[in-house]
DNA sequence: GCCGTTTTCGGCCCGACTGTTTTCAGTCG
């Protein structure tokens, strides 16, 4: 059982054991440890083959939950998690879903009308039969409708880069309400996290927030206002995305963006610590405890400073020792999206490219690259115009003489010859090593055949390592955020048999792959495995998602000496050596 | 169920909005 799936088991306990209404910080304590093991770098499977021992000392996890992991990683079951369904049917997980109803609600309907699903609400909200319940009316009836209808219409989490761009859009809008004097996108958008559950935006205000309200509701792609309040109001967009926005005063607008970017995680441990030293951390500061005199709040800095902490940037925000390693000076130095010195993961019209070599190569320079590296498909990947061994020599022909051209016009800029070569099923690369011989910069990834046991597909991707001819594993787990799951694959073994090869890992910042995630670089930097973060554009505009890579990797806790293309070219090329 | 400058019991982040009810529980972030 993989470290997701686990997580998932303890989101439903706790939802299972909200709705039968148990001790509420014990449903905590299951949700913190999901979430937990979601940002665990290492598989709990690898780490509980020592037993019990193996999983001591992880923060949130105590003997009770401790025991349940061993449970399901030796059996693949849990007891205490079968147990729970018997009594609460799985529907009832789906009616959480709807929002405005939380596990009281889900609980009476069952009790009272015997409802275990979305689907039995809705017959039920429609049938006028939830009125009879104390506490519900017309508008509760209403309400519950349209979340349904919402809940439909929304395909899960938005990807980042989309996100973006609905809240770009919603940011230069609300700017211009007259009053408002700062908006910023805050949440889960500004921790830069892979998938976004709804967007989050603040506003600080000098005159009346009900202006901006007024405002805010009228955007002309709001399909309906969920809620409208004094300060905070929610509307869903015609996309199916939701925006929450909370309009504040400026002397609050640190600590308001402090709460409001998250993690809720990191919020819950932060306030914890203020209330051991004596001071109450809210959205409108950091107040003393006892006096209730007010401490701090104008900016981020500020609300951490007052807590003994250096600011801390919103990508560490998830409670993965973050606040430990501030308070102990142990923050990484953060990557910034200037220290990338060249792209070595560039398609050209080629092969599914839509610019040829020449134009991406001065997109590249443009944005003041030292190199790039193209690497085009090869020949299995029939969909993408792979090229064949011939066409690969001509390639490498004309990129010399590119080169020389550059050199003549004494621009300092190099193209590497590389390919993307695909690892067929069996495990062999798709172009013969007297073609890798010739290439600078190999790159290799699985393109097909996806839906292998994970001991073959891991067996499939040593072996390409193994090779001896691949500089880098490109998109090592094949996911797509929106439409397709990583392929099962256990990436500590790759991981160390890319260290032993000299093989690095791509962090590929296609807004819709992110791959590898967060918690798969933070492994990569504890095992010592380079990585290299690259576009994989196929177009000029695309080398802009290097921003979503480099965000990614500050995610991962990567530095800057954690990442091969932040190298100069002389350096670069050095470790590019195959063995 | 977890955790300890409040250490093995007794706490556990904090506030806005909604609907239905007259003072608040449920939900959400």
């Amino acid at each position: 059982m993989e470290n997701s799936e686990i997580a998932r088991i303890f989101h439903e306990i706790a939802d299972l054991l909200e709705v039968k209404g148990d001790n509420p910080f014990r449903v905590r304590s299951y949700r913190n440890a999901a979430l937990v093991v979601e940002g665990l770098p290492e598989s709990l499977r690898t780490m509980a083959q020592k037993g019990a021992e193996g999983l001591m000392h992880i923060p949130g996890i105590g003997e009770g939950i401790r025991e349940k992991i061993l449970e399901m990683t030796r059996t693949g079951r849990c007891a205490f998690h079968d147990g729970l369904l018997k009594e609460v049917p799985q529907g009832i997980l789906g009616i959480l879903k709807v929002s405005g109803v939380g596990p009281r609600k889900a609980a009476v309907f069952f009790k009272e009308l015997g409802i275990t699903d979305v689907e039995g609400l809705e017959k039920a909200a429609k049938a006028q039969r939830l009125r009879t319940l104390t506490g519900f009316g017309e508008k509760s009836e209403e309400r519950i409708l349209k979340a349904i209808k919402d809940l439909r219409s929304m395909s899960g989490r938005a990807n980042l880069g989309a996100a973006m761009q609905y809240a770009g859009a919603f940011q230069d809008y609300l700017k211009k309400i007259p009053g408002v004097t700062d908006c910023i996108p805050a949440g889960s958008l500004r921790r830069w996290k892979d998938s976004i559950g709804d967007i989050d935006i603040l506003a600080a205000c000098d005159e009346k927030a009900a202006a901006v309200m007024d405002g805010f509701a009228a955007y002309p792609d709001v399909r309906h206002v969920v809620s409208r309040g004094e300060t905070k109001s929610t509307v869903m967009l015609n996309a199916g995305l939701q925006v929450d926005i909370r309009v504040i005063e400026k002397k609050s607008f640190g600590a308001a963006l402090q709460y409001f970017t998250g993690s809720k995680a990191h919020n819950i441990a932060l306030r914890d610590r203020a209330k051991r030293m004596g001071l109450k951390i809210s959205e409108y500061g950091v107040f003393k405890e006892k006096s209730g005199a007010w401490a701090a709040g104008e900016t981020e800095e500020d609300v951490y400073r007052s807590v003994g902490l250096p600011w801390i940037p919103p990508e560490l925000r998830e409670n993965r020792g973050e606040i430990e390693a501030a308070e102990e000076g142990r923050l990484p130095e953060m990557l910034d999206v200037k220290d990338i010195r060249g792209d070595l993961h560039v398609h050209t019209n080629e092969s599914d490219g839509a610019c040829s070599l020449e134009e991406m190569a001065d997109g590249a320079i443009e944005r003041g690259y030292a190199y790039m590296a193209v690497t085009d498909h090869s020949k299995a990947v029939g969909i993408a115009h792979g090229l064949d061994e011939k066409r690969v020599l001509a390639q490498i022909k004309r990129i010399d003489e590119f080169n020389e051209k550059l050199k003549k016009r004494g621009r300092k800029f190099t193209v590497l010859k590389g390919a993307e070569v695909d690892i067929r099923a069996d495990g062999s690369l798709d172009h013969p090593d007297s073609v890798l011989d010739k290439l600078d910069c190999v790159l290799a990834a699985v393109h097909s055949g996806f839906s292998m046991s994970m001991s073959d597909m891991t067996e499939r991707i040593l072996k390409g390592i193994r090779s001896g001819k691949i500089n880098i594993l490109a998109h090592p787990t094949g996911r797509l955020i929106s439409s397709r799951e990583p392929y099962a694959v256990d990436m500590e073994k790759v991981m160390d048999e890319a260290r032993k090869y000299g093989v690095a890992l791509e962090l590929n910042s296609y807004p819709d792959r992110l791959d590898l995630n967060d918690t798969h670089l933070a492994l990569a930097r504890e095992k010592g495995v380079p990585v290299v973060i690259s576009t994989d554009a196929h177009s000029l505009r695309h080398f802009d998602n290097i921003l979503y890579g480099v965000h990614t990797a500050r995610r991962g806790w990567l530095e800057k000496k954690d990442v091969l293309n932040t190298r100069p070219l002389k350096e670069l090329m050095k470790l590019l050596k195959r063995k």
